[in-house]
RNA sequence: UGGGGCGUCGUCAAACUGGUAAGACGCAGGACUUUGGAUCCUGUUUUGGAGGUUCGAGUCCUCCCGCCCCAGCCA
């Protein structure tokens, strides 16, 4: 019994790959049954005309990761059958989003322009078959006529032309010899229908705009409804996928295949993605760009690929999430945190630690000879022992995080404190023994300390234990960068959610912090853009891809590590400390 | 008050022809720890509502409630 999926065959139970959402379900049913010889072809179907977003992001793995499963193909075409609202620039950042993602469509690059020549002869036959009339009905009248949610259309006064007229208008039209807008062509199906996309559609406008692959050829361009299932038919796809604000489309869809008698595939719907603490919408991607709210379409805050890949989540990342929020039909907000998760979880098997220090203060080991420095092992990745070890700087004068130390700490806070010993990461155990303060603010601007030359490495002969373990960097040693630190776009989980209080209120105000004077060890002024680290104990960052410099290196902070402490704090607000 | 969809844990999401509610994230505890990281345990749900059929219903029937989409010569 082969379904043609593939199984990662155990012997007797295959079990199936991936897990079974309700559209491979489909899938399987199809194959068993014959309707489309076993074969499983699907397309991503974008429209140039902005950005790919992590929602486009659950499309294209799911149609491409259906197409490997199955051991199909999935196609990569261009909808563009409105010339004026697209542009190449948008087809030039789409396929490379796509192949960022880790997608290939080998050969199979298309445009839906490709296809104008076949789509008018197509629509020329349903004219022939009187399936089609030229309308002279202006915009405004097609409204007039198409009645209401509750209410049956009526038909044209142009809907009985023969179809020898109808044939010389259309052709006409195509000579350009009517205005813009003047004329269109529809499908003659039924203006009483209750789906109002079966109330006589249009299927060609004239519209004279200089296309971006045909120039200035066309001066009529067919509409998505007709375009859509002829090109997915001469492409000779099975399954197309879409969402679920098509589904009234469907019976549409349908009609056209049926009436021309070509190749039919599958229209399948799903639920789009939505995520908390965004929005996914080109009109608002826009506005927050225009507004200047976010530096860009590629601000690391943003949800677009172009975003994400400068943020520095990694593709591999999101493939996983794509996997987890699953497929349904469910309208859904899947919690950010999911995301979060799932570059936590690839980051920690991938990225090299390093040691950064974002918010430096000076820490001065009394009793280091004065002038030595010596090196320690320093474990690249903890998870991936072939990562190996490196070496790295240690002084008498470091740099340590303010927040690791407090002059009267709270109940759980095991970091620094007058009179308290903690280890430097790989380095010694110190104990504090003085903390200097600007005597105008009262700001600590030194911790003394002593330190115990017995604990090189970081462990004590005598088996005393210490609760903390601070990361910490060479004064001699390192080099200052600038840290730009980002949180959830949206302080709220559903922006706009609120009465009276628009999306764009709900922004969060801290969503980018920039710190600079942050020090970081040497090598990381050089950091190649987008690679990634994990600054110990704080997250995971990489170098911009913008605006760092070899000399002046720009971190962004991809996403924070777990924080038990902060938690801690969060829910004991306030108690000693400064 | 037309049509098309959808309602299972805080959030996603499984459950073959009805057979006695997976998993993940989150959250809360705990273990371990030279990242308060990672890892590992434990806990957290009875299916929108009301009836009905049945030995047995998330799965079948009836009625009700709620949410989403559709009146572009956009996709």
């Amino acid at each position: 019994m082969d379904d043609g999926r593939k199984t990662s065959g155990d012997g007797g139970n295959a079990v199936p790959e991936t897990p079974a959402d309700f559209i491979r379900e489909i899938i399987l049913e199809h194959n068993r049954s014959g309707r489309f010889g076993g074969r499983v072809h699907t397309r991503f179907p974008p429209e140039p005309n902005g950005y790919l977003h992590i929602g486009h992001a659950k499309s294209i793995c799911l149609n491409f990761g259906i197409a490997r499963d199955f051991s199909g193909k999935c196609n990569l075409r261009f909808d563009d059958t409105n010339p004026s609202r697209e542009e190449t620039e948008y087809v030039d950042s789409i396929i490379n989003d796509v192949r960022w993602l880790g997608f290939d469509w080998e050969d199979r690059l298309f445009y839906a322009s490709d296809y104008f020549e076949n789509l008018y002869r197509f629509a020329e036959q349903l004219v022939m078959s009187g399936k089609a009339y030229v309308c002279d009905l202006t915009a405004e009248q097609v409204k007039e006529y198409r009645g209401t949610l509750t209410e049956p259309g009526r038909n044209s006064p142009w809907r009985d032309r023969t179809a020898e007229e109808n044939l010389d208008l259309f052709r006409r039209m195509r000579a350009g010899e009517f205005p813009d807008g003047s004329r269109t062509l529809r499908a003659k199906i039924d203006m009483a229908s209750p789906n109002l996309n079966m109330r006589d559609p249009v299927i060609y406008r004239i519209l004279r705009a200089s296309h971006h692959r045909t120039g200035d050829k066309w001066c009529i361009y067919p509409m998505y409804d007709f375009a859509h299932p002829i090109s997915d038919s001469l492409e000779g796809i099975t399954h197309s996928i879409c969402t679920l604000e098509f589904e009234d489309h469907r019976p549409l869809y349908d009609w056209f295949l049926e009436e021309l008698g070509i190749h039919h595939s599958q229209q399948i719907e799903f639920a789009r993605l939505n995520l908390t603490h965004t929005v996914m919408s080109k009109r608002k991607f826009l506005e927050l760009v225009n507004d200047g709210l976010v530096r860009g379409w590629d601000d690391p805050r943003m949800p677009t690929l172009a975003g994400m890949r400068r943020r520095g989540y990694p593709p591999a990342a999101i493939r996983a999430f794509a996997e987890r929020v699953g497929v349904a039909k469910r309208d859904s907000v899947v919690d950010i945190a999911l995301l979060e998760h799932c570059v936590r979880e690839d980051l920690n098997r991938t990225a090299p630690r390093a040691m950064a220090v974002l918010r430096p203060v000076r820490l001065v080991i009394e009793n280091y000879p004065p002038g030595m420095t010596e090196e320690f092992d320093f474990v690249v990745n903890p998870e991936d022992p072939s990562a190996g070890t490196r070496r790295i700087p240690f002084s008498g004068v470091l740099y340590i995080e303010r927040d690791d130390f407090m002059e009267s700490p709270p109940p759980k806070f095991f970091r620094l404190s007058p009179g308290r010993e903690v280890r430097l990461r790989y380095a010694y155990l110190v104990t504090c023994t003085d903390v200097v303060k600007d005597p105008a603010t009262g700001e600590v601007v030194e911790i003394r300390c002593i330190y115990d030359p017995a604990t090189r490495g970081g462990d004590a002969p005598d088996g005393r234990r210490v609760k903390a373990t601070l990361h910490w960097v060479s004064a001699l040693h390192c080099v200052p960068a600038e840290v730009r630190l980002y949180e959830h776009l949206f302080s709220v989980p559903f922006p706009g959610s609120t009465e009276g209080r628009s999306w764009k209120e709900d922004i969060n105000p801290s969503s980018l912090e920039v710190l600079s004077g942050c020090m970081v060890e040497r090598h990381l002024a050089s950091s190649e853009p987008g690679a990634a680290w994990q600054f110990e104990r704080l997250g995971y960052f990489c170098a911009d891809s913008a605006d760092s410099r070899p000399g002046a290196p720009v971190f962004n902070r991809t996403v924070t590590l777990r924080d038990e402490w902060a938690k801690i704090a969060r829910s004991a607000p306030k108690d000693g400390g400064n």
